[in-house]
DNA sequence: AAGATGGTATATGTATGCATATGGTGCATT
DNA sequence: AATGCACCATATGCATACATATACCATCTT
């Protein structure tokens, strides 16, 4: 990763490149790679992966578009830094959202999902258990995702994963406090149980409550004065 | 319009050109210019306005992010096609997002925004009386519009409107049915109310059941066979 | 010395040209 | 006559080159 080799932007020949320079960003950003603020320059990022500035350019239009980039100085564009409003926006409107996944996933899901579901909180209670804040992170956006595909509506899931992918950057370090993991966690297990039961309004009230916690110590984590809105 | 003279895209010096074509084609899609299925093609649409092939890639990529354009032969674009799931899928999340956001437009509107929409309401009771569906159709519009900014949230307005722009081709003409003005017209009646009542619950249910009844008539009006789900 | 103004550097915006993939068409073969 | 293969046409994918706008910096003026 020191090396100043191109950096990889998946299967060499698989799709256009601006696709696989969008998916690659977008991992970038995710995983801290790029964080809100820093630059995304055209003539940089193409000697980065080792193509031209047109392939850079579409992908970096999409960026923007997904709601992941926006313009700065000199007409450039930046990863999007969300002030503190906004951010609250984006954790309230995710709230509801998932929680509209979550009541419509408990009277949809199939037998099989409901197993899945089941066995990706147990082993999160595992990883909670350890205090494994990587693999707890890792369950929990399954979880989520989980819960996405089962309400079974392409829709909602794409708009529910792109704003889950905006708050991303501020949700990273959220499991390194592993008093967290056990709220989160405990959280996951009412929602589950709300599901097993095939009761929506229920699993619709505990995935709100989730999102909103989750939320609320976001919002402590980057604000001290802990904003209650 | 019959001649072949380039399209306005609107002010010649405002904003990148890639910008203006965005907004260009986004508006041709929502009054009906371009159809779901037409060929978006870039030197056709190039030649159309007068500019060179590399911003209107720009444009349909970014059309392509917002949902209301997909790959077809020969790795081309055109106007996304939505089969019946898919529609299905799209009005059910639409109906879901706009009841939020009229429940928390209930709980957040000022006074002034609750008289503007007393007003689009009563406007529409005009158009409605009148059998005026052009009329009526930009007030629903409005009415929906300030549903959105009454949330005062900004990313949820920002999915909201996007998945309403991409239910917009099949939405056009259904203000021709006369006896869906009144019956729409209403809707947004018994929506006012609860929102001049200040009671969310009952304008999330009002909305949920508006935007549901609309979403029933567009499918019935696409497959007289009219599946219900 | 401080501020304003003009120049310059740098990055984006657009156009054009070449490479390539894909789908269609026509011919040949079975 | 139907099917398979090869060729070709056309539109997209990418790269390069030129145009332009903006911010920064230096210099000049007050």
């Amino acid at each position: 990763m020191a090396d100043d080799s191109l950096l990889d932007i998946g299967p060499t020949s698989v799709g256009p490149t601006a696709d696989r320079l969008y998916a690659a960003i977008v991992d970038q950003i995710i995983d801290g790679g790029l964080r809100p603020g820093d630059a995304l320059n055209e003539v940089a990022l193409a000697e980065r992966f080792g193509v031209s500035r047109t392939p850079v350019r579409e992908a970096v239009q999409r960026l923007a578009m997904a709601g992941l980039a926006e313009r700065g100085a000199r007409r450039s564009f930046r990863v999007r830094r969300l002030p503190p409003a906004e951010l609250g926006d984006l954790l309230e409107a995710l709230c509801e959202i998932e929680a509209v996944c979550a009541r419509l996933g408990a009277a949809r899901m199939s037998e099989v999902e409901r197993q899945e579901l089941e066995a990706c909180v147990r082993e999160g209670a595992e990883a909670a258990a350890a205090g494994d804040g990587e693999a707890y992170a890792r369950l929990n956006a399954r979880f989520h995702q989980l819960v996405f595909d089962s309400a079974r509506n392409d829709h909602l899931k794409e708009v529910a994963g792109q704003l889950r992918v905006r708050a991303a950057p501020y949700r990273e370090a959220q499991f390194r406090q592993t008093d967290r993991l056990a709220s989160s966690q405990a959280e996951h297990e009412g929602i589950l149980a709300a599901v097993l039961a095939k009761d929506p309004d229920a699993a619709q009230a505990a995935m709100m409550l989730h999102v909103a916690s989750s939320s609320l110590n976001i919002r402590r984590m980057l604000d001290p004065s802990a904003p209650k809105r």
